[in-house]
RNA sequence: GGAUGUUUAGCUCAGUUGGCUAGAGCAUCUGCUUUACACGCAGAGGGUCAGGGGUUCGAGUCCCUUAACAUCCA
């Protein structure tokens, strides 16, 4: 073998070797082939996005699987693909027709679909080149987007459905409402702040004389009151239930009622009723029959219902609150103010206090949707990595609530419901369809569309061409594995247990493998506004996407992983000692060729050859069983330990003797080795593929290609254990002991690594198998047998 | 307030069902231009495994408890 390597230079190999798969296919599914499927579905980024560190994870992590998986034999289907993100994406086309110069509201609901839709086709392919980039392998042919025809087909199909089966369904209730978007938004959607914030505690007048004295957070609803509650037991307050109070501010009289929703011990014991503001007082309302009474507007103004005073109308509602409380306070009525560390409701996207607003809404009955999930995963059909995670999942699960589905926004999937001008609605795949069904009356299109991530949860099946019957649903459903942040759990991971097992009757995903976050070198959470996050491709550029994914694949289960360059540098010293280690077993196999040289049987190998093979297979086990329960972690650290600790600081050096001294050992001695060599760098090139395909790929084409035939080494076989290399090679135990005693000695006596011993004495009863390994590996001259481990060094150190 | 997780070397983390002297990388120190690699090699120092209690022949690992931190839910 003639064949030298030269200087790697990373960036110009990595897109050498891209270039060459992506011209070739290689990582296409065949859904005819008899091979055992093995399917995931990639998370689909928001089709406007940028790559960021979290993507790279999930991707790169999902990689190493998949090319592992191809190269045990399956057939593999990564299905790729992007998620129109409603909000987030209407958000941002919003802003870029604001910066043009066009103010959104004043365009149609066709022109504004037809920017979203220019901006989509210009944006949308970014980040799917940006993932191209990390070597990743989905089908890229068979990409997705979920507001493709066939998609959105899925999305109204499964609607009408639903709807007809009563799984969905239209109400008025309270619903979370952002006002800066103006839209209703899911529970997920919200998040909870901490905040100072303050409880004011005022009277109400009692009609009859008296007053009655309140705590609240939220004076600026008091209009909306509807009644005063009173627990039936609170001695100090009860004989006052069924008289009535006066409104502040106005001569609204509402009455005093008894609910156990007013806790004797918090605030006066007394709390006022606003059906229409407040998710408990909603449920006091129900039960007393009290008329919900909305007082503030879609943008969170106070209102001009009837019982709104003139004087605060069109007031914002924090405006209104200080507005209110002085009056309150002028009025007499003030008691006192305290400060309250308080949870706020804050709009993800929106960014403001959620309101809780009286609107209908469309909503999917998610409890009974959750029955079959609970009961398959009790069942054990998903597997969770890490195991908590099924708690969590579980508790969520069991205590789900109405999922609010539709949302005042316009780019998304519109909600196939059509109206006649009696109101009455009408469900339908088709507006002919709904026309028919109204006994042809003119109808008017349902204006909103569906949250994100309806359809995105219908993913795993929607994109393998459900509600058509297909042989991919076949094949590939349920699909195997998925990782993802913990983040979305809810948002993506329940919705598409939920719709997997209603439409297709069995859960999308067998294995769900939850990673931490990506944080930057001091633990912070990477984020925008820090400035603290590091672009993927950044790194890339730095050190190349193997040295990039070498330290993805660094990511224990389930924890944070925090960026440094110098962890990605890590990857790089790897990459090059593979190089290194390559060209070194390269220049010592020049003359030696695998088609012609004379096979050497592994039983008759030194020592040293059988124990390197000994330990390879060891590692390939090792290795193997990690990849096999999806833990990439400890796959690496095996194939790390083997290549650098076994195969390069010992083996390699064990063996330099025979081949610069031939003539001390016997005839076969070089061709023992070599053959070691081959096979085992043939095996740690195998090992490393799925985690650093670029590099390994290189080093086969250039090195086995021409002998194995075939044309990319990611769909060779991985690497297996072989029985034939489980030779007994206890012996080597004691030679490792015996040099790494002489080392000691040499630190201890200032005697450098390279000096060479006259004499080096070894225990007697060591193995003759193994003196002549320990000689050339010690650097002695003479080998002496005699008491314990000692050594004598050469006067002038010859060959220097 | 509830739930879950974390706490092991200066830093970042491994440590499988309880079982030889608790490991790795980075950092530190010492030596080495040994003909693949100084992005390297050979060594060294550094840990009361968060604190306390318990089970056991034996606990980083199992149980109880306390504390700090993190995440999720309310």
């Amino acid at each position: 073998m003639n064949i030298e390597l030269g200087k790697n230079e990373t960036r110009e190999m990595e897109s050498r070797i891209q270039e060459f798969w992506d011209k070739n296919n290689f990582w296409d599914n065949d859904v005819k082939s008899n091979k055992k499927s093995f399917c995931t579905m990639m998370p689909p980024p928001n089709v406007t996005g940028n790559l960021h560190m979290g993507h790279a994870l999930d991707n790169v992590l999902m990689d190493i699987m998949c090319r592992y998986k191809r190269m045990c034999g399956f057939d593999v289907l990564w299905q790729p693909g992007t998620d129109h993100a409603s909000i987030a994406t209407q958000l941002l086309v919003e802003r870029d027709l604001s910066k043009r110069g066009i103010n959104p509201a004043t365009l149609s609901l066709d022109e504004k679909l037809d920017a979203a839709w220019t901006w989509k086709k210009d944006k949308g392919g970014q980040i799917m080149n940006q993932l191209h980039i990390l070597g990743v392998t989905p089908v890229w042919h068979r990409e997705r987007f979920t507001m493709d025809d066939g998609l959105s087909r899925a999305v109204t199909k499964l609607f009408v459905k639903m709807y007809r089966e009563g799984l969905i369904y239209r109400e008025k209730r309270l619903v979370n409402w952002c006002p800066k978007q103006q839209t209703s938004v899911s529970d997920l959607e919200v998040d909870a702040r901490e905040e100072h914030g303050k409880f004011y505690y005022f009277n109400y007048p009692i009609v009859g004389g008296g007053v009655i004295e309140i705590a609240t957070t939220r004076p600026e609803t008091l209009f909306g009151d509807q009644a005063i509650a009173i627990h039936p037991d609170n001695e100090k307050l009860k004989h006052l239930i069924g008289k009535r109070a006066i409104i502040p501010l106005t001569d609204i009289e509402i009455p005093i009622i008894a609910d156990v929703h007013a806790d004797p011990d918090k605030g006066t014991g007394a709390v006022k009723i606003t059906p229409a503001h407040d998710y408990d007082d909603y449920e006091v309302g129900l039960r007393h029959n009290l008329t919900p009474v909305c007082i503030l507007t879609r943008d969170a103004k106070l209102n001009d219902a009837d019982v709104v005073p003139e004087k605060y109308r069109g007031m914002d509602r924090y405006v209104a609150r200080k507005a209110i409380i002085e009056d309150i306070d002028a009025a007499g009525l003030l008691v006192k103010i305290e400060d309250k560390i308080m949870q706020i409701p804050y709009s993800e996207r929106g960014g403001v206090p959620v309101e809780p607003m009286l609107t209908t809404q469309w909503f999917v009955d998610a409890k009974k949707l959750a029955e079959p999930v609970i009961a398959a995963v009790e069942a054990g059909k998903v597997k969770f990595i890490p195991e908590h995670r099924y708690n969590l999942f579980m508790a969520w699960m069991r205590e789900i609530r109405p999922w609010t589905i539709s949302r005042q926004l316009w780019w998304g999937h519109h909600i196939p419901a059509w109206y006649d001008a009696d109101g009455n609605v009408y469900v339908a795949e088709t507006e002919a369809d709904a026309v028919k069904q109204s006994g042809g009356k003119k109808l008017t299109r349902d204006p909103d569309v569906l949250d994100t991530w309806f359809s995105s949860g219908l993913w795993p099946f929607s994109t393998l061409g459900w509600p058509d019957d297909t042989p991919e649903l076949k094949k590939y459903y349920p699909t195997d594995l998925l990782y993802t942040a913990a983040d979305i759990i809810f948002f993506w991971v329940a919705r598409m247990m939920m719709m997997g097992m209603y439409v297709m009757g069995d859960i999308p995903i067998k294995t769900v493998n939850f990673h931490g976050l990506v944080r930057d070198a001091r633990g912070q959470k990477m984020s925008k506004t820090k400035g603290n996050g590091t672009d993927p491709l950044d790194a890339v550029e730095k050190f190349g996407v193997d040295a990039l994914r070498y330290w993805i694949a660094t990511a224990p289960i389930g924890t944070d992983l925090r960026y440094s360059d110098d962890e990605v540098k890590r990857g790089s010293k790897l990459l090059t000692k593979l190089w290194n280690a390559s060209k070194y077993v390269l220049m010592n196999l020049h003359d030696f060729d695998p088609k012609t040289s004379k096979q050497i049987p592994v039983a008759e190998r030194f020592i040293e050859d059988r124990w390197v093979l000994n330990e390879l297979n060891k590692t390939i086990a090792d290795v193997r069983r990690n990849l096999d329960k999806y833990d990439n972690f400890n796959a690496r650290v095996a194939a790390d330990t083997f290549f650098w600790e076994i195969f390069c600081d010992k083996y390699l050096e064990f063996i330099k003797d025979r081949f610069w001294s031939p003539e001390k050992y016997s005839a076969e001695s070089k061709l023992s080795a070599q053959w070691t060599l081959f096979t085992v760098l043939r095996a740690i090139i195998g090992m490393y593929a799925p985690f650093i395909p670029f590099v390994t790929e290189e080093l086969w084409q250039k090195i086995y290609k021409e002998f194995e035939g075939g044309e990319t080494l990611h769909l060779t076989q991985y690497p297996d254990v072989n029985p034939e290399y489980d030779t007994d090679v206890s012996a080597m135990g004691a030679a490792l002991e015996i040099l790494k005693t002489v080392r000691g000695l040499r630190t201890e006596r200032k005697v450098g690594n390279g000096a060479k011993l006259e004499t080096l004495t070894i225990p007697a009863d060591t193995n003759p198998e193994l003196h002549g390994l320990i000689k050339s590996a010690a650097r002695a001259n003479n080998i002496v047998l005699g008491n314990g481990i000692d050594f004598v060094v050469a006067e002038n150190t010859e060959g220097k």
